[in-house]
DNA sequence: TATAATAAAGTCATCAGATGACCTGTTAAT
DNA sequence: ATTAACAGGTCATCTGATGACTTTATTATA
């Protein structure tokens, strides 16, 4: 016999659901204030908790955001309310990491091509920014932040707010996976910050001149060199 | 002037964080129970209620499982607990629709050149057989269900619990959204159906051949066309 | 009047006790 | 041996109380 599972619905999880379907409607609009958790409450003619659990659940979601003393409000909704739970990567493995590069290479390669087709003059010029600020980077710590403002402005040129986010989320992931040793090995040598600078150097052309398909290329081979040392000392501390 | 600005430590935010320390430390291993609601609150020196948040925050994160009458559980680690908030793709706005489609494309093309490099026997029969259950589809059900699994199957066949994670999620938004419209437009016609399954034929026979390259044109060929004929009916109900 | 200090009201954050719902394992009845 | 009743543990929820915080109104002071 197959019978089908009966799922208990929690209250919790009703409430949040009719509080989404009041913003899904229209009734509520990102800024508007929510009514207090007790008045919300007798509303639904639930408890306290039931609502505040509820409030807890959209807040992971980032639909709605509480401030003490002062009331809930309805969240902006930009994709890039899309948030992956940075903490747990922490508990990641080195198979882990491998695939979070991987990913990132993906995302960023086809980034790249996006953003080729549609970068803006505005956008154009940040991504000069960063790389401007990468050659003249006199120290380690000048020269990451440039490396990390340069692969950003090219995510924000690729005009998609969904691949933004989730390259945001990855790079995040990145960063609090190897923490202290990021900028350890990349920039320890003046020639690497200076490889890194000119192949940053010819993506940029590509851009300028709108060739996808170039700026694709280059970009892919950047990365592979990057992961490629990346592991490589990976393995070194891991072992 | 600028300040930085004082966050004031939520209580529930400390013993959710204290309790993540013991799973990263590896005090409590995946599969574990943790101590009940009432004797972390003790131990902590915190009411039960924020033992109770910042569960249920650990939960959302997918980090911890909680069953009434039973316990509190301490879920495996699989990068593909990574959750994006589904629900918000009720959401989406036109354009973020087409943002989303594109991340499908970039992520996908990016799998199956994965997929190409590394599947085993047993995940390309896998593939293989989601091809021919999607050939021998009579009604649009079953094709609609087959052409789902020929994807995650490529998905799968990357080897990248993460890359599959999200397009899991990605693909999971994309039904949320498109929810009943989907069906009704892509497997109406049987010669949409037929030219699916050829194209999917050609993506496979490259797989095969461990052909990336090969593997990655054809899916993009066919992904653009699928968003195509997508984008074009989403217009048409919007307006 | 203008400004500062204070008070008050509204709200979220947290605590603690009570009750219900649910799961597991034990015991008793058949 | 199988089934039913029970007990203990645990999460789910309700409720009243208290603290913390923000905003606004009121009062005191120069």
């Amino acid at each position: 016999m197959n019978y089908k599972r009966i799922k208990p619905r929690k209250i919790y999880e009703e409430v949040a659901e009719a509080i989404m379907d009041m913003i899904k409607s229209g009734e509520l609009k990102p800024g508007d204030k929510l009514d207090s958790v007790q008045q919300l409450a007798e509303n639904f003619q639930v408890g306290r908790s039931a609502v505040r659990e509820a409030l807890s659940a959209l807040r992971a979601m980032g639909l709605v955001e509480m401030h003490q003393g002062e009331g809930t409000y309805v969240r902006e909704f930009n994709s890039n309310m899309l948030k992956l739970p940075v903490q747990i990567a922490v508990l990641m493995k080195k198979d882990d990491v491998k695939n979070l590069l991987e990913v990132r290479r993906i995302l960023e390669v086809g980034a790249v091509e996006a953003a080729a087709l549609r970068w803006t003059e505005d956008q154009l010029s940040e991504i000069k920014e960063a790389l401007e600020q990468m050659k003249n980077a006199n120290d380690e710590e000048l020269g990451e932040e440039a490396d990390f403002r340069f692969h950003m402005a090219i995510a924000k040129a690729s005009q998609n707010d969904l691949l933004i986010s989730l390259m945001n989320n990855v790079s995040e992931m990145m960063v609090t996976t190897m923490r202290e040793t990021r900028r350890l090995w990349l920039y320890s040598e003046k020639s690497t910050l200076g490889r890194l600078t000119h192949e940053h150097s010819s993506i940029y052309e590509a851009l300028e001149q709108r060739d996808g398909a170039k700026a694709q290329r280059l970009l892919l081979e950047h990365l592979q060199s990057v992961e490629e040392v990346l592991m490589k000392y990976f393995h070194e501390i891991e072992v």
